[in-house]
DNA sequence: TGTACATCAGTGAACGCGCGTTCACTGATGTAC
DNA sequence: TGTACATCAGTGAACGCGCGTTCACTGATGTAC
């Protein structure tokens, strides 16, 4: 209809908004594009002034995705954090809340995306893996900063650390977002349970901190 | 053509068999009826003698991939184990073991599932959720069977451990297959991280029993 | 045991539908002079 | 600054295709007498 750069600029943006919602929602095969762009508040054939192929879309939104999600948890380092406690807390009390399982919209990419991720295309599951790692890097940083790091031999390094606590938390909210529909008691107890763990683990490992024992 | 009723049993067992091959490899959504009878082995307009609509069929393949997983976790409970480890190492290994990520059609079909499960019918996610909660309690009589069990109190009940203990085991598993393509050494790294830290845990707690300490 | 017939697991063409993608067309934006 | 024209983000119909499902039909199996 004749609009300016800005505005198709700003068209492109809303398209990707409008795909990373849905494909979290109800997962990348099962959004299609006439759909998607009615979501954006277009008609299907605008798709290809923007998009080269779905594929392309597909790359876009988890690289967009990964970013604003990393960015996010960057905030629970750098944002001021009460006394009391630490940036690492929160963040895992925040992981393994129940607003985190049910807003799939937001929060952990790779979690929202972890159910297409075997199948998407290659510059896709790049930028899904590359997300991965500098999740782990971020909560590497946490642990670091937490001061919840355990005796240096014990439970490997710093990075070691985070890949452990990073698969313990995100298994229970994938599990926890699995059954939520079926067994919503079920999906509570799993998120609870691995939350008190993880904190109890945090609390022992920082009350262990510098006297390490010799295993027999 | 005329078939006798065992040879027909017979025949949905194999449309059953090749749906549970295909949904795992490619997820159920990206399957379809045509190709699925044809890798059984018939033609395409057959399966509604045997089935009511896809829906249907998805629920039997879902209970019975979980029916056959946890009896085959079973016999790690059952079968004869070496004097110097545990079955619940054993399990571990091999739930944490390349050729478990690597071989998807067979293996753990929660794992195998999960990323269909929050967009299964009601059925099929109901029948999702007991295998999950079958497998937490084959892991609960293994772990209270290996004598790893942490001291009570510490860190809560057995179910409670045994949840914790799957959710990192089935993180790492889904994570490490999810970069397998893209990242095959970083999901290399997953799988060995993890294991070396859930043996080290239980080495750590078959240690520690029976003399709990107590917080600060 | 032999014949007559109902059953039902198979075939393969066809159904309506929504998919990803292409296309001719529109008209305001942005540029050249 | 005003006019002439190229650009390109929009529209919406159409494409071929594969989906889940239905259908009329086939013929060996299994049953009734």
């Amino acid at each position: 209809m004749g609009v300016s750069r800005e505005q198709a600029a700003e068209n492109r943006r809303a398209i990707v908004a409008a795909a990373t919602l849905l494909f979290r929602e109800r997962g990348v095969e099962a959004v299609g594009l006439s759909e998607l762009m009615k979501h954006a508040g277009f008609t299907q054939g605008g798709f290809y002034n923007h998009f080269k192929s779905k594929a392309d879309l597909v790359a876009e939104v988890l690289a967009s995705a990964i970013a604003e999600g990393n960015t996010e948890f960057t905030k629970f380092v750098r944002g001021p954090v009460d006394e009391s406690t630490t940036a690492l807390r929160c963040y895992v009390d925040w992981y393994l809340s129940q607003a985190h399982r049910d807003n799939i919209d937001h929060g952990c990419p790779v979690a929202g995306f972890v159910g297409d991720a075997p199948r998407l295309g290659a510059a896709a599951q790049s930028h899904f893996a590359g997300g991965l790692d500098d999740q782990i890097t971020i909560l590497a940083g946490l642990i670091a900063e937490s001061g919840s790091l355990a005796a240096q031999g014990e439970r490997g390094t710093l990075r070691e650390q985070a890949i452990n606590l990073h698969c313990e938390m995100l298994g229970a909210l994938i599990l926890s977002r699995s059954v939520a529909q079926a067994a919503p008691t079920f999906s509570n107890e799993i998120l609870e349970n691995v939350r008190r763990d993880v904190l109890a683990s945090l609390d022992e490992r920082a009350s262990q901190r510098s006297k390490p024992r010799k295993k027999p």
